[in-house]
This record gives structure tokens, sequence and C-alpha cells, in this order.
DNA sequence: GAATCAAATGCAACAATGTTGCATTTAAGA
DNA sequence: TCTTAAATGCAACATTGTTGCATTTGATTC
């Protein structure tokens, strides 16, 4: 398994590596798409509901997950690439929700497309695409 | 008022110009920047609590009104432009939240931006986009 | 203006989501 | 093994969102 890894990740985030952060992890990790909350919860039913979400809070601001997604209250969560860190989420993808799987997946772009806003200071910009992804297409 | 407007429009979507949908654009409009949820409750406070989730969900579904932001469980609601119809909301435009004042904003792009993701076929785009208006610079 | 009728509303009851305080447990370092 | 701050579980609560059903209301026809 990739346990090790994720300790690694923890320990450089200065996080305890617990069974709970490690279960979320790995649930994440096998989920292979965004995990949706509730699928979330399912999986990983064991620990108290108000422990994950403190445990997705955390893992969160410290730039180990990432939200992907949020619609008609279902959150998807995926977990982050190397850049994100403790300070900032570094994301120069997309995220796609395909309207037939469901399933919600980062996507990078070939080329990082600018915003820009006259006399306003843009700070974080997120992009959400819905369509029919390449395996429900054929 | 601009209560003459509002019946119109109802009447175009084949919509009741009930008191409690004519409220619930009188409020948005008097807003001027995109409506919280909550402030919505607030102000609409006589109608139900139950009403006023089927009257936003009517008014959405008809293009009459959508929303524009999605953040910590608050979400805002701002009145679509002429162009949207019951079919599809036409936004050609993104929504910007100002982390100082918290308004959130319609926002025209000078040039429409085109996502293009590779064997995907992509119905609808979101963007949204945080930092300081302009209002909060100065 | 009165009658008609589908659409809209209010109410009750419920389910899911998210939050806070506090006592107990646990992981990491010494 | 000991120590300690961080993490957890539990209870209690607040908010958000949903469904069914009886009643009301706004648009249309007469
Ligand atoms: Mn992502
Ligand atoms: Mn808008
Ligand atoms: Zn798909
Ligand atoms: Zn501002």
């Amino acid at each position: 398994m990739e346990t090790m890894k994720f300790k690694e990740i923890l320990k450089k985030r200065n996080l305890k590596a617990t069974q709970n952060r490690l279960g979320l992890l790995e649930a994440i990790s096998a989920f292979k798409t965004a995990m949706p909350y509730s699928e979330l919860q399912k999986t990983l039913n064991y620990m108290d509901r108000v422990t994950l979400y403190r445990t997705i809070d955390k893992l969160k601001e410290q730039g180990v997950i990432h939200k992907a997604f949020q619609e008609n209250n279902e959150t998807f969560y995926a977990i982050c690439g190397e850049k994100c860190s403790s300070d900032t989420h570094h994301h120069d993808h997309i995220h796609f929700k395909c309207i037939k799987c469901k399933a919600v997946t980062c996507e990078n772009m070939d080329k990082a497309l600018k915003i820009s806003l006259p006399d306003y200071e843009i700070h974080k910009v997120a992009i959400n695409v819905s369509g029919v992804c390449g395996v429900c297409l054929v």
C-alpha cells in the first residue's frame, strides 16, 4: 500500500499519522476519481461523524486534500498534488464532472488560462466544467 | 418599483406572479450584488421556509435567477440577464467574491475565454474567482 | 364580478449536514 | 516508559434541505 507515502506526507505537514487520517487518504486514493462526501462517510463509517468533518478540515487547510467539486450539497474531495502547501493550494487544474457516470476528475490544462478583471485583485480562480467524459462518450 | 418588469418576466416564463415570487425578485434586486440565502431568509421571513426553497428552485429552473456562488454552505443568488431561458442559462460571465466586503458579483469578460478538454464533451463552464474588489482596493 | 382549476403555499414531519464543548484517548518525542 | 499536546468520541445543538398533503390563490373563462 501507499500507507508509507501518506505517513510521509502527513509528517511533512506536521500532522499526526493517525488511523483516521490514513484511512481517509487510503479511501480517497482507492476511489481513483474525486470522492463524494457520502461515499467517504460510508467507507469510513467506523469513525465518528464529527471526526470525519474535522479530519477533512485539517487535511484541507494543510494542503493534503482539496475540495474538487460541490453540487446539490454533495462535496467531492481529491488528494492534492505535490505543489500544495499549508500556505496555499496551488491548483492550475480544472474540475470536471461527467453527467453520465457522475465522476469528478481533476484535469490539467495545456496552457494555463489567464483570467483578468481590471481594477480587481485576483487571489483564487476555480473552474468547474460539466459534460460527458471520454469513457462515457464512446 | 420594478414590480411591473418582474410581472412581465414571470409571465414570459409561464409562472404565476405571486406575492412570494415578486417579493423574492424585489429582494434580490434591492440587494444590488448577488444575495446570500441567509439574507433572503431574513428579508422574506414572512414566507414559509419550504416555499422559499421551492420558489428559488422554480425561478432557477425557468431561467429567472441563477446560483452565483456557493461557499461554506452559503449560496448566493442573482437575477439572470435577458439571454437566459427555461431551456438553458446562458452565462458568459464569471462570478467574483470579495474577501473583504464579502460581496458576490457577476462580472462580464472582455473576451469569452474558451476551455477545451480533448475527448470530452463540454456542456457547462462555471468560473468562480475570489480576491479584492475595486471598492475595497482603494 | 363570480366560477373554475391547476399551480402555489403552509404546515408537519423528517433526513442530512454541519458546529461546539468537554472528557478521554492516542501518537510522537524525550 | 513517561509526558503532553493533538486528536478523538460523544452529546447536544443549529442549520439546511426534502416530502406529502390539505388549503389557498392567481389566471382564465364565462
Ligand atoms: Mn483537483
Ligand atoms: Mn451571475
Ligand atoms: Zn463519465
Ligand atoms: Zn469588496
